[in-house]
DNA sequence: CGTAAGCTTGAACAGCGTCAACCCAGGTGG
DNA sequence: CCACCTGGGTTGACGCTGTTCAAGCTTACG
């Protein structure tokens, strides 16, 4: 019937619905889950405005989010990689708020979600997961400052990513930024030539190598200190 | 017992819980909330890192959420008004992740999350319309275009406090300004001086007045298009 | 192989931050 | 009751940081 692993065998497992479930109703959420969902660079999962059904939980790649406001400019809203759950905006309007587009290949994990409400209803530690999952959604937002300086975030924005690979089980030392100068350019609020000119500064400030989309920290706790700078 | 009108009575019944919970069960809400708590002026509701206990519901007055960082820097996470609720983002951590402070004279409800959580186990409506209200909060963050210039950053500010004030019933366009330059200035990634120059430039053009922190709105249009303006 | 998108670097400009001075209102204490 | 002080607000002058404009380079892709 279904491919893919259970969720008590996923090793993002800790990251998603499975630490707060009950155990002996833990095979009723692998049950909800179709596990092996692949999309590709530049597909859609799913589109502002659409009807909202399911929840989505990256299990691998990374995926931009963002919305296209009254002018025509995207405004980058964020960037998801795996263990993070996209569409819990969505809920309250029945549509979904903005777009979600993958950057690379993604593997995802959907979740009808008037399923998932049912589950809920019916075991509170469902119900306690959800609502805890959603609390942290909350409290993740609103960490840049936005009086710092445009290296300041960019140390910032950096470190965010590293921390998402690690969490991927990665050193987080090494990756690929797999959004474009411009998004991550936008997401900050700065031109997409000051991006590219104090990447060019980091590197050769020996704080980190970057050929291209990959990049290499060489100075951790360099980039720490850029990061946490005062505006 | 229990002081103040009940739920289903209350001028902001469509804002908060009231409007998704089943009719039959709303009593059981107004035995929940412990109504009549009132703060005056920097008092703090809750500190940042205090026990998660319970959720707060602004019933009139301003408040405004911040938190420290690691250089003893304030930053200010927003500014919430009548219907607002404040505390989703402590439920993950079991602390409160921010301060939340009386601008001004300040009523809340206070609702025992633990309480609400039996309820929501309880009763399908609660717990759909705790998801619910989590998910507009999540949904309403990120709106702020932060490649757009400080002009354009403050008009969208005014019309979103603007906004705020009709759901309390007013026109919307004759408010006070609660909090100091200094947090607008902050909240927007703006210096105060930059704040005061463009509200007086603002009254110059004939799109506000603007006395102490009384403002009357003379121009919502204009203010509309300011708002908008790409970066 | 040719085109387009993405990236980098330079030079000039300007928006906004910084510094400084000053004003005003409210609260405190003699 | 007045003098003082402090916090908040305004305004001006100046200069820096980051944007804009422009040109050239690289890579991806049809």
């Amino acid at each position: 019937m279904r491919e893919g692993q259970s969720c008590s065998s996923c090793r993002l497992a800790t990251y998603c619905f499975p630490p707060g479930i009950d155990k002996s109703h833990l095979h009723l959420l692998s049950e909800l889950v179709n596990q092996q969902t692949i999309l590709h660079r530049n597909e859609y999962i799913y589109r502002a405005f659409e009807t909202f059904r399911k929840i989505f939980i990256i299990r691998s790649g990374s995926v931009k989010t963002f919305k296209i406001n009254s002018n025509g400019e995207k405004i980058i809203t964020g960037f998801c990689y795996p263990g993070e759950i996209l569409g819990f905006d969505a809920i309250a309007t029945k549509t979904y708020q903005e777009n979600a587009l993958a950057l690379d290949t993604v593997s995802v994990c959907e979740l009808n979600f008037n399923e998932l409400e049912k589950l809920s209803s019916k075991f509170p530690s469902y119900q306690h997961q959800l609502v805890k999952l959603m609390s942290e959604k909350l409290s993740s937002n609103f960490f840049l400052n936005l009086s710092s300086s445009a290296e300041s975030k960019i140390a910032f924005f950096l470190l965010t990513i590293s921390n998402k690979m690690k969490n991927y089980g990665t050193t987080g030392m090494n990756f690929n930024l797999s959004m474009t100068r411009e998004d991550i350019a936008r997401y900050l609020g700065l031109a997409t030539e000051t991006v590219s000119r104090i990447l060019s500064k980091f590197q050769l400030n020996n704080i980190l190598e970057c050929s291209k989309k990959n990049i290499f920290l060489k100075d951790y706790s360099q980039l720490q200190i850029l990061a946490s700078q005062a505006g």
